[in-house]
Formats: C-alpha cells, structure tokens, sequence
DNA sequence: ATCATACCTGAGTGTTTCTGTCAATTATTT
DNA sequence: AAATAATTGACAGAAACACTCAGGTATGAT
C-alpha cells in the first residue's frame, strides 16, 4: 500500500512552485532542481497536471508553470487523481466506490469503506494548506 | 495506490476459514477451491499467518488451519502486517509515523495523517465484524 | 531573423515488485 | 506402510514503476 512517487512528486513540486512563486512562472527546471527530481520526469508530470487545468504554462524565455486556480481550491486528491494513480485500494472496484464482486463477497465493506476513508481525508486538505504547512516550516 | 492482493487473500482466506471452520481444522485446499486462489500461494501466506499466531497449523489427515485467537482478537491491520504488506503510504517513513525527511519538507504531514487514517479505519475492524457481514450476505 | 529558452511529446529501458508455479520435504494419522 | 497435508525454497513470467533520451514546437529577447 504504497502512494507512488509520481503522486509524491506531483504533490511536493505543485508545493514548491506555490512557495517560490510571486505572480511569475516558475520553471520547471528551478523546481527539478530544488526538489531534486528529474526533469524529465517532472515535465511529463506536468502534461498532465496542466491537461487536468491544475497549472496553466507560458511558453518561451521567462517562461513556466503557473497554478491555473488558487491553491486554496486545488484539492490534494484531484492532484492525485490527475497523474493518474488511483485512490481505490483494490482493482475489482470502480472509482464511485461500486464494485464487481459477487454479493457473497464479505471483505467488500473493508475495501470499500478504506477507499472512502483515504478519498475523504486527501480531499480535505488543499495546496494552501500545505504551502502554509511549508511557510511554517521555513520560518523556524 | 492499490492494497496488493496478498492482503485481500489473507483476509478473503481467513473469512472463509473462520466462516466454515466448527471447530475442526479447515484445510488449505479447501479454502483454495471455495475462494479461487491458486494453493500454493495461499500456502505461503498461511506460513506467514502462522508465524504471526494468526493461525496455528494442524499436520496429517484431516488436519489444516484454525484460527490461533477468537476472530474477534484479529484485527484486519494485523492480518495485513502479518503478510507483510506495509500500510505506510511512503517509503521514506517509518511504521510508527516518523520520517526521515528533511524538516522543509512540507508534505510530509500529508503522508502521515493519511498512514494514520489508513491504520486506524483498519485497526477498527475485526475478522468477527467480517465473518458476521459473510453470515449476513449468505442468509439472504 | 535568429537564437536561446522552456514547454511538449513519444518511444524506449532497466529495475523492482507482484503473482504465482514447481519440486521436494517433513510430520502426522490411519 | 500409505495417505494426507503442512512446510519450504527456488524460480519465472508479467506488469508496473521510475526514469532516460531524442527529438519537436512555441515564444520572447537581441
């Protein structure tokens, strides 16, 4: 029960572009760098996360990646679900919490109540939230 | 972000077990054709189960597994320790909550609050509260 | 214009984990 | 002795993961 790094990655680096930023693009190659993450890696993060309209890119020099909303409105378990890792804790259930098993299936409620748990508790908390967390942390 | 299907075994297998067993050990064969896993993985994992006093083993004919405790002493978190599968969503954090990350990282209360939600939804539940929603679902 | 910057895209690759098989052994009961 | 059933370890195919690489395209600055 692991969260991929590709979830780890694109939580921490939509982090560091919301500290860093003051209005202007951030570079994804000035994130790579910070978080130490690989920039190809990190671009192909980011197709995805602007195809899911959580950042927005400017092209050219002086160009980068800019939150495409206030981060007070980006959830964490829509950056999740965005590169594409799933929430839902096992394959025979689908992502409204139904599930294709036989009725006779007792462990069902296990699964589905986790997948709840784990969707509700990530949907709770916003990328302000963890860039406040962030701000906190580099002022002591 | 997918619970492995070792830990859905072992709780499917345990169910069954505790659901047909009266008294008598319940061979590994059995619960094999009845759940549809293949039997010699299952065999690996009641090793495990063994050696974690989920289970203890009886040896020559009608021999097989019994519950070592009341189901209702097995937790579903213990269940899925015992075949080794972590429920810590991060690699960079131990099993009691702390982290090895550097302080400025800010999404390590993210990972930590959902480990401890992971673990606390699955500590709530019992092999009892399972095979009573098994009965349930039979009976109708 | 052209050059540098930086986003954009898809193909490919080594590693690890998962999932399961196979073969052989040991212990117990009938 | 023979049958049953747990026990163990080695192994292997498949899939997912975590990248790398090699280009391409759009844009602003000089």
């Amino acid at each position: 029960m692991r969260m991929s790094t590709k979830a780890q990655y694109a939580v921490r680096a939509l982090v560091s572009l919301n500290l860093t930023s003051d209005g202007d693009p951030v570079s994804i190659k000035d994130i790579s760098s910070r978080e130490n993450i690989s920039l190809n890696y990190l671009e192909q993060l980011f197709v995805k996360l602007r195809r899911g309209e959580i950042v927005k890119s400017v092209r050219g020099p002086g160009g980068g990646y800019m939150l495409a909303r206030p981060a007070a409105d980006i959830r964490v378990d829509e950056i999740i679900d965005t590169v594409e890792e799933t929430l839902v804790p096992v394959s025979c259930m689908e992502a409204d919490g139904s599930c294709s098993c036989t009725s006779e299936c007792a462990t069902q409620s296990v699964w589905q109540g986790l997948g709840n748990q784990i969707r509700t508790f990530l949907a709770s908390m916003t990328l302000e939230d963890l860039t406040n967390e962030g701000r906190r942390r580099l002022d002591s």
